[in-house]
DNA sequence: ATTATTTACATAGCACGCTATTTAATTGGA
DNA sequence: TCCAATTAAATAGCGTGCTATGTAAATAAT
């Protein structure tokens, strides 16, 4: 008995992903920034000018989802949409100067988390960590 | 660079959760339960008749956010509050039939979704993501 | 060419997490 | 004893995830 609760896969998973989010969203709070923003302005950081059905097949959330983080975002001052030459139904994300310039604030937060996360572990246990969780992700995304 | 995205170990927390969730939410919701109220649901099974303070510190969540999850389960029926002896602004939480009968379906749901989650790791592999993931929220916990 | 399907995006509504605030009861100190 | 501090719980407001549905444009099929 008890094989769930505080001894589960899916109870630490959910755990630890609060911790992260929490910790995230304390250290980018001073830029205005939240959590799903940081990770919408990764991508536009790596490649500006995307269209939003880019951006919910690149971090695998709903359109939905990614639909009002924008418009968050697009509040916020962080993104303007142009309409796109190519296909008038879609409008292409870019960014505005004031995203561009929390770019390296913005990543040196994210990078202060996850060393906290990973702190006492080694190269060798942070490589398990990612392997496993990435075929954990596998195994559900198959399922 | 790309130190961050899909190969950070937040990135791959955050999408192991909600596929964790998405699994779980789809095999109990024929059972007309939701994840936290699951969570809520481990707790009583285990003990029933807890004050609404023990069972937020039980699941590490906020008070608030353990005030909404017990409102909607007394709104669907899960349990029913009834005026503590000790302490007049308590109510503790008490299980109701019909929350009791869903233990065994629920919990069998549970298991299929971590089985899933966890297929191809041996036991060895299991316990290293465990340790591991305990680890990482330990640190965070500390920081 | 017209119609049907698909695609891009928006919106509504909900679950669940958070912080901040309020109310009522209890406890502790002067 | 009375007042201050703490504690239990509720509520308001918001971010981020989801499903379901609607609308307009593009594409495919007849």
């Amino acid at each position: 008995m008890d094989q769930f609760q505080h001894n589960s896969a899916g109870y630490l998973a959910n755990h630890m992903a609060r911790l992260f989010a929490a910790g995230l969203a304390r250290r980018i709070q001073p830029m205005g920034l939240a959590p799903a923003q940081f990770m919408v302005l990764l991508e536009l950081w790596h490649s500006d000018g995307r269209t939003q059905a880019d951006l919910t097949a690149a971090l695998d959330v709903e359109q939905a989802t990614m639909a009002n983080t924008l418009k968050r975002m697009e509040r916020d001052g962080l993104i303007r949409r142009l309409p796109s030459e190519e296909d008038r139904r879609a409008r292409l994300i870019h960014l505005t100067d004031r995203a561009r310039a929390l770019e390296a604030e913005a990543k040196a937060a994210a990078g202060a988390q996850n060393a906290l996360a990973l702190a006492g572990l080694d190269e060798a246990e942070r490589a398990t960590f990612t392997a496993l969780m990435r075929r954990v992700i596998g195994n559900m995304q198959r399922g």
